[in-house]
DNA sequence: CTGAAAGCGCTTACAG
DNA sequence: CTGAAAGCGCTTACAG
């Protein structure tokens, strides 16, 4: 491990001021092209990299971003959407801040009680936002800028976000059903404030409308565990007019829902259609496996580092597209009667 | 938003130099408890935070620990683990860290490629090194210290790691099979060359020839999907002499051992038992619900954390307790009926 | 087009 | 016990 190169012997080797090395690395200032080109060269011999803590002391970036998931320190108590979405995200954001040359840093939940301290990041994304999220504040309060996956309810002004097409993708779950044979389609959403289960559940009550379809809506506590969805879809397949479908939110109310079938006798697909709002272990792993949306959480990754990205670099972030929507993908499955054959059926 | 303050707003305010505040702060020097105290009244009162670049710059040091996780950017193709395991671990990393004023960057496994370029981390966590594992050397190559959770086999001299204590926990799964009366225990393990993979069929083995038991261990390859684990089990269980019980190493092999035993009419856990190796939305949310280690990735997290932060700290790490153990909890659920009453039994 | 110099906010010998 | 000063490696006016 030779010691690392600095920018003097970069502008040494190649017989130029650190000046010259410093703008034909950042494009800066005017550099003769053959004089660039040559330090390039330079840089590239001794693989030489900025130190970032210089650059950012100098500059006031650090070109590191920061990533606030909505997963809580005791994780097992707040599965709102599967932790295997979460991931997804999160090694996603990492290897689209790479490829920007930014680093990307995961920001603990409890930075919101111990304050943002000293950690120098030059923005942050803020995914599944509550209304009004503390952690979209405690950002903005530092003066930094925030890009958010799905839509803070709370800041209707803001466009800094990177959402689902819910509305459409809502739409295609409740078409793909109708024409699966469904007419009573019920919804189990959870309970909570987020703008994604928010925005679902105006979806669903439009096409409700619009179809002039029963309205079948049940919220459902987001407790650890089934048991709550579980219970809410016995209580509605026991019911007088039980659903002949079931679209539900939640990663976790995917077993439940199962699993209240079977103990209602219910075959899926033959008596009950069962799709999830979020693609997901239990729905890829399901018995059977659950048709379900694919929000592609790498390529909301990926517009929402290039989105704060664009922020950070561009004067007001003037050219940055926002917000962007995400249009998501219809996993279709065996509980749907519309997945391919299964090896052991 | 205001500006904030610097060393030097601290040390006039305080009205000593910025020597002594810097010597208070991090209680190098000596200084007169009075003033330290003073001057730290003043930090409370400013909400004074070192930048982390300013002192980065200066001490070589970034206060920054970096995360790699054997988590591929194509994701879908390789959960090895089930990937809320790393997202517990990696949540769990980040909030260790940050109680001990560390940061915690993810860095994406692409880095080996890339190298790691300037980013400025002071070591790195690795987790689930293969033997001579890439990322090890990358990190080791730049003279940083590493801490792998679970070992690296190809580096047998190496201390600095946190390891699920494998034999006892195996032993464990074992014996609980075989109290539950399992007299065949066949064992499905990932054909990875990973230091947990390859400890357990060690693990296994002993028990094995300590018992006097039969011999019925499979290695599955770790495809994607779950029909390697299904087409595993199934043979197993129209074998001549087939199993009582099946201990599943990996998270992606639960739900094919479970379809498996459903096609080959096994009641489970009347004719078949079954256990895994790791807990997991799979395992958790399994019909039945599927025994399983609880590998305690908190715990796992934040003795790795500890680790470095110590090896950084102190000189050659001297008094870091090292390597470190964690004991697993064997979670008893109904596929070893051994599980709580269900509710909808 | 190029470079000497100031300075970002700290830490750390060193002198008192 | 305390402080003046050097310097970490950059970027950025500024002068030429």
């Amino acid at each position: 491990m030779a010691i690392r190169p600095t920018i003097r012997d970069v502008a040494k080797a190649a017989g130029v001021s650190i000046t010259t090395v410093s703008h034909s690395l950042n494009g800066k200032g005017r550099v003769d092209p053959a004089t660039r080109a040559q330090v390039m060269q330079v840089v590239r011999q001794l693989g030489y990299r900025a130190n970032r803590n210089a650059r950012g002391l100098r500059s006031g970036r650090s070109d590191t971003l920061g990533l606030l998931l909505p997963v809580r320190a005791d994780v097992q108590a707040d599965e709102a959407l599967s932790l295997d979405f979460y991931m997804q995200l999160a090694t996603s954001a990492a290897a689209a801040a790479f490829s920007r040359e930014q680093a990307l840093m995961l920001l603990p939940p409890t930075i919101v009680q111990t304050g943002l301290r000293g950690f120098g990041i030059d923005g942050g994304i803020v995914v599944d936002p509550a209304p009004r999220d503390p952690r979209v504040s405690l950002l903005t309060e530092h003066g930094l800028p925030v890009v958010t996956i799905e839509r803070d309810l709370g800041r209707p002004d803001d466009r800094w976000y990177v959402a689902s097409e819910t509305d459409a993708n809502t739409r295609q779950v409740l078409d793909h059903l109708t024409a699966q044979g469904a007419e009573r389609i019920a919804l189990l959403v959870p309970e909570t404030d987020w703008g994604w289960a928010t925005e679902t559940l105006g979806a669903v009550d439009s096409w409700i409308s619009e179809h002039s379809a029963p309205r079948l809506i049940v919220p459902v506590a987001m407790q650890p565990g089934e048991e709550s969805a579980f219970q809410a879809t016995r209580r509605l397949l026991d019911g007088r007019q039980p659903p002949d479908a079931i679209f539900v939110v939640a990663a976790r109310f995917v077993r439940g829902a199962l699993r209240a079938a079977a103990a209602c006798s219910r075959q899926i697909p033959g008596d009950l259609l069962i799709a999830a709002g979020v693609d997901c272990v239990q729905a890829r792993e399901g018995d059977p496996p659950v048709t379900a949306l694919d929000l592609h959480p790498e390529r909301q990754a990926e517009a929402a580092v290039e989105m704060l990205v664009g922020r950070l670099d561009g004067p007001d972030g003037g050219e940055v597209e926002a917000p962007v929507y995400v249009r998501a993908t219809l996993r279709l499955r065996a509980s749907t009667g519309a997945g391919t054959p299964r090896a052991s059926a």
